[in-house]
DNA sequence: GCAAGGTC
């Protein structure tokens, strides 16, 4: 018997050829061939393995819908669609097709998760091209170790057919959703004339959910108020060490309370230590490193963007020094030799002696996140690369995720944290110290601080004392910061939008249509730690709760410095910030559907949902498709109504009450014309002006205030 | 000239 296995990418086609050949394969260009036993009923076969890279098609629309303007771009929600075989993906499928002719069966073995189904779909239509008799079967398997990649060969499943319908019906929305409204903003901004006349607008539901979030932090940093509030601190000199208590309820925002508690204070004069504690406290070490994780790192501390990071990953990946970069997984297999991993950093001589500290025992199994996609485990070292045989970038990008698996092995670092707590005049204050005991995976991932601080005299509970000085303070909650690079990935993976492999690709997107700029800024507070839960975070003692992070969920924009509170002295550092004209596609969208908002991302969440009910059966594909092609449908036809009623007002009038009330605005229509470029003197052109104008109403109501 | 998803 023959048998035809094809794999997703070509190192997995590899890995899997060298462990069911046992080593002895023959190599084509692509297909390795050798034997192997998978057991009943096929017993021993011959095998060819191979691989696609990727998807092998894609969706269109027939060419009679290549024109944008006609036939109009509604059309494209109930236009035929066609499933083609990519232009450069048609040697890869006549391979399959053409091995499949001698082979009875086919094994597929792509990534085990949604896309890879798909992908395996995709395969098995080439392969029944060639042979429409061949039995098809599928590997499931997460990762490549040698006994499990027998194990799938020799229990092999069917494709799920539910996971294959719900990619489908991904494509098909994107494709329809995406082309459709395309079109229709970009011929509506052509019709106005101006500079943008030639440009694209596109719209995806990728990337406008993340022009979203830009949009949004930007109006939370433009309409911020700050807001005045008084706190009460209270210092004490014991043996020439001066200890800072803060106050238990850390600020309020009334002026007068805090007088009142302030002067409970200075009549009490005499402050009674209630609570003395000394424990051990821990910082955690790094979980193993995903995709996001990656990216996240490499804009804050390496100064990369995104898309940068993935390249290099990508190009360090296919020179084998690291592995698969596009994963989900932040645990490793129980099986997976870690220290054989470690060994191999030995020979460094930055991290080499750290290396080796843990072959010799100090090895600790890495914590193990939430996360697991099937189908590649978390990104790790896998051979050793000197500094001389990598770029610059590939290096310090090579170094970050070498030392980040060498932290994942080591143990968490270890301290002493005391609290004392006082009461005084009937308020409670406290003092928080920590003594770094153990720094253990500290000294090999220098991208992480844990000092102790300074060292706290010793208190006995019941002890009274009379503190050096009470000061009631004054400050300002600050702005939150414009978003950074890390900020928008955290976001879009909070929301689903986008993937590992696609994230960095839409944030480019809207760059590259100038929907946002990214700008060198000061931010208002300097970057916050790492984000890892901990215990008894260091950053708490002695600063008197300095600001908090305006970034996570929601954010309250409670940030700010106490006493003073310049809140200038934040890192210089890149930050997205929306053009006018990302800020108006944006509202607009907000403004004309009442019922959808184009631009949050709620809906990708929702396709996200449904395409999971596909999964689970609780749906079908042709009862997705019929839904939410007809909820976009009427968005569309909405928005569509609401541009043509004020095209035809403005073409209609063009010289009364249409192009008055903007010419009474000068700061308006300077505004306009400077921003969007509209031609100033051109009555027609002012007209056409309006029809964006009410469109984007909420943006005139900005300017005007 | 348009999407998002794989991957090179």
């Amino acid at each position: 018997m023959r048998v035809l296995c094809v794999a997703e990418k070509p190192s997995i086609s590899k890995a899997v050829a060298d462990h069911l050949s046992g080593g002895s394969k023959q190599m084509f260009i692509k297909n390795y061939s050798f034997d192997f036993d998978f057991g009943q009923p096929w017993g021993r076969c011959n095998v060819t393995m191979t691989c696609v890279t990727g998807h092998l098609t894609g969706m269109v629309f027939p060419s009679a819908f290549n024109n944008w303007a006609y036939p109009p771009p509604e059309s494209l929600f109930n236009a035929d669609v066609l499933t083609q075989v990519d232009d450069d993906k048609k040697s890869i499928a006549a391979n399959i097709e053409s091995q499949a002719r001698s082979c009875q069966a086919l094994v597929i073995w792509t990534d085990c998760d949604r896309e890879g189904e798909h992908i395996g779909s995709e395969i098995r239509a080439a392969a029944l091209k060639g042979n429409k008799n061949i039995q098809v079967k599928r590997a499931r398997f997460s990762n490549i170790e040698r006994a499990h990649v027998l194990s799938a060969a020799r229990h092999l499943v069917m494709l799920d057919e539910r996971q294959v319908h719900a990619v489908e019906a991904r494509i098909e929305l994107d494709l329809r959703i995406g082309f459709a409204f395309t079109r229709f903003i970009t011929n509506s901004l052509r019709a106005l004339g101006g500079p943008l006349e030639d440009k694209v607008l596109s719209y995806g539901a990728c990337q406008f959910p993340t022009l979203g979030f830009v949009v949004e932090r930007y109006f939370r940093v433009k309409d911020f108020v700050p807001e005045t509030f008084w706190s009460i601190k209270v210092r004490y000199n014991r043996k020439g060490i001066d200890v800072n208590f803060s106050w238990a309820r850390s600020r309020l925002f009334d002026r007068l309370s805090v007088i009142i508690l302030y002067e409970r204070c200075l009549r009490a004069k005499i402050a009674k230590v209630t609570k003395v504690q000394e424990r051990p406290t821990k910082k955690f070490k790094p979980l193993p490193l995903t995709t996001v994780e990656l990216q996240k790192a490499a804009t804050r501390m390496l100064r990369m963007t995104g898309q940068q990071a993935m390249n290099i990953a990508e190009s360090l990946y296919n020179k084998g020094f690291i592995s698969y970069p596009r994963t989900e997984t932040d645990r490793f297999d129980k099986g997976m030799d870690l220290r054989a991993l470690c060994a191999k950093q030995v020979q460094d001589n930055r991290w080499g002696g750290f290396a080796q500290g843990l072959v010799d025992g100090r090895f600790s199994q890495p914590r193990e996140g939430r996360n697991d996609d099937k189908a590649h485990p978390p990104i790790h070292p896998v051979t050793y690369a000197a500094p001389t045989v990598l770029s610059p970038d590939e290096a310090r990008l090579y170094e970050y995720v070498v030392r980040r698996f060498l932290a994942c092995c080591s143990d968490d670092a270890k301290g002493l944290a005391t609290d004392i707590e006082i009461d005084y005049g009937g308020e409670s204050f406290s003092a928080h110290g920590v003594i770094v005991l153990e720094r253990n995976y500290l000294d090999v991932f220098v991208y992480e601080k844990w000092n102790s601080s300074a060292e706290l005299p010793k208190f006995v509970v019941g002890e009274q004392f009379q503190p050096a000085e009470a000061l009631m303070t004054e400050g300002q909650t600050s702005k939150p910061n414009y978003l950074t690079e890390a900020d928008l990935i955290a976001l879009m993976d909070a929301n689903g939008i986008g993937t590992d492999a696609t994230m960095a690709e839409h944030i480019q997107k809207i760059q590259d249509r100038q929907y946002v700029d990214v700008v060198n800024l000061r931010g208002s507070q300097g970057d916050g730690d790492d984000g890892d839960v901990e215990e008894a975070p260091a950053t708490r003692g002695g600063r008197g709760g300095r600001g908090s992070r305006g970034g996570r969920g929601g954010a309250r924009g409670r940030g700010g410095g106490a006493g003073g509170g310049s809140g200038g002295q934040g890192k210089m550092g890149k930050y997205f910030v929306p053009t006018k004209l990302g800020v108006a596609l944006i509202l607009g969208f907000d403004r004309m559907n009442f019922e959808t908002s184009l631009g949050k991302p709620f809906l990708r969440r929702e396709m996200e949902m449904k395409m999971k009910a596909i999964c689970e059966g609780r749906t079908t594909k042709a009862a997705v498709l019929q839904e939410s092609i007809g909820q976009y449908r009427r968005v569309f036809i909405q928005s569509q109504e609401k541009v043509n009623v004020l095209k035809t007002v403005g073409t209609q009038a063009p010289s009364c009450s249409v192009a008055t009330p903007i010419s009474s605005h000068p700061i308006l229509a300077g505004f306009l014309f400077a921003n969007l470029g509209f031609p100033f003197n051109d009555l027609q052109g002012l007209s056409r002006v309006c029809v964006w104008l009410r469109m984007f109403s909420r943006m005139a109501q900005l300017v005007i205030a």
